[in-house]
DNA sequence: AACCCGGAAGACAC
DNA sequence: CGTGTCTTCCGGGT
């Protein structure tokens, strides 16, 4: 069953995709028929700003916003502003919120609250200059983030949006860690917060029918219709999640214009992964700007990395044409969700069906990834710091950050479970067996949410959290 | 029945 | 060849 000749759709540039491939080319190579293809890729976004505009927004005049609102229409292909509802300095925009901006310019509200979101972090963090009044529930946090204080479900909003929509741009540039794929929203693009965000940009065109297959029916033999599969989807069942409140309807739809480098900061290696990573593959979908993908997996909560598989055979099929087994199907790939328990990448919502959490933001998550392959390179012989670091840190870790900053150096599995193919457990003392992945297994085993709820409490409103500490 | 969980072993790409 | 990341199976629990 790896056989696999996917019949894009024809078209244009649409001739067959020799697999394997990227799948998830396949799935950001042939996306919506309208979704253009991000503009100039944001590599720094500040630094294609219009020269003479301060890279503080908060200081622009009225003339550095109508400048800035113009080179928004043309770097974002954003509809024309009305520049009369925009007669205000850069204090007064910034304090704008999206639903303002919204207003102000439909369809385009939400990317520029995110590039100013992102412009006056960047100022803050630059220049330290106060946190901004745009951007709450920002922790100034440098970039990037310390995980030191990340509790395991971090608050993504703007770490998160930030990151991701770098995420973007990156995906334009060749040497970017990430995704390859539409440019992945942040994880907390910044909808309102809450509640399930899946609902179709008003414009959404009107879709393809082409991977439905994939999203009712799990049980299609998997070779036919995984075919079509390039047009993602919107799937038959259309919006059939509890629709959000109006106002954030097509919030975030294109996102992914307003991607910024800082997720990259400087060269960080190229991590390759491409979507190929389950939780990239996730991310992605669920950060689609244009939110192709809700009716197979949405966010619930994507302040809180929450978020929920519409359609479970669906979304398996969709990771399966990913990753070129056809004969993927939810089972396996809760498998795989689950081995990201120990990693405190994710972790289950109990109680709710198809819902689990992220326990990490993108950015964590790049990093790590990054950090694995740091270590890959310097494999035989790393263990040190690791090594030091657990004994002392495992107790506390346990019960204050279970998810915490030193970020699971490691998401392999089989690190997290050194017994594996390895020593048996009852062979060797513990400290020998884990000698080449100790952190992993520590924040494996050790720091899984199982048995300790603290950490979310209070600075997650993570109810789920304690729901499953309880038990 | 459909989920969910996690062990075990293997595949596969890098 | 080792490692990382699943994939595939599976028995067991809810």
């Amino acid at each position: 069953m790896k056989v696999v000749s996917l019949q894009l759709p024809s078209g244009p540039s649409m001739e067959r995709l020799p697999l394997p491939f990227s799948p998830t080319e396949l799935l950001w190579r042939y996306p919506l028929p309208w979704a253009p293809p991000p503009p100039s890729p944001l590599g720094d976004t500040k630094a294609q700003l219009p020269a003479g505009l301060p890279p503080e927004p908060r200081l622009w005049t009225r003339e550095d916003v109508v400048v800035f609102l113009k080179w928004c229409e043309r770097e974002f292909d954003l509809p024309n502003f009305d520049m009369d509802l925009f007669q205000m300095n850069g204090k007064a925009l910034c304090l704008l919120t999206k639903t303002d901006l919204g207003e102000r310019c439909p369809g385009a509200g939400d990317v520029l609250h995110n590039v100013l979101q992102m412009l006056v972090r960047d100022a803050a963090l630059l220049g330290r200059v106060p946190s901004s009044p745009v951007t709450p529930t920002a922790r100034a946090a440098p970039y990037p983030p310390s995980p030191h204080s990340h509790p395991p479900t971090p608050t993504w909003s703007v770490d998160g949006f930030h990151h991701f929509h770098s995420a973007a741009a990156a995906a334009a540039q060749p040497n970017s860690v990430t995704l390859s794929p539409a440019p992945s929203v942040d994880s907390s693009g910044s909808p309102q917060r809450g509640e399930i965000v899946n609902y179709a940009p008003a414009y959404a065109p009107p879709v393809p029918t082409a991977v439905q297959a994939a999203s009712s029916g799990s049980n299609h033999s998997d070779s036919d219709e995984d075919g079509q599969f390039a047009p993602p989807p919107r799937s038959p069942k259309e919006n059939s999640l509890p629709s959000p409140a109006p106002q954030t309807h097509a919030v975030q739809h294109s996102h992914y214009r307003t991607q910024h480098r800082e997720f990259f900061p400087n060269d960080i290696p190229e991590s390759n992964t491409n979507g190929r990573l389950l939780w990239d593959f996730l991310q992605q979908l669920l950060n689609d700007p244009t939110q192709r993908y809700t009716n197979y997996i949405a966010w619930k909560n994507r302040d809180t990395g929450v978020f929920k598989i519409v359609d479970p055979a669906g979304l398996a099929k969709l990771w399966g044409i990913q990753k070129n087994h056809l004969s993927m199907n939810y089972d396996k790939m809760s498998r795989a969700l689950r081995y990201y328990y120990r990693v405190n990448i994710l972790r289950k919502v109990q109680g709710e069906r198809h819902c689990y959490q992220f326990l990490r933001n993108p950015t964590e998550l790049k990093n790590i990834k990054n950090i694995s392959l740091l270590r890959q390179q310097m494999s035989p012989t790393r263990v040190a710091p690791q090594t030091v670091v657990k004994s002392e840190m495992k107790e506390e870790r346990c019960e204050e950050e279970p998810v915490d900053e030193d970020m699971p150096t490691d998401l392999s599995m089989a690190a997290s479970e050194p017994w594996r193919k390895r020593a048996r457990p009852d062979t060797m003392p513990v400290s020998t067996q884990h000698d080449k992945h100790r952190i992993s297994a520590l924040i494996g085993d050790n720091m899984i949410p199982k048995r300790e709820p603290e950490y979310s409490a209070e600075n997650y409103a993570l109810n789920l959290r304690s729901e499953k500490c309880e038990q």
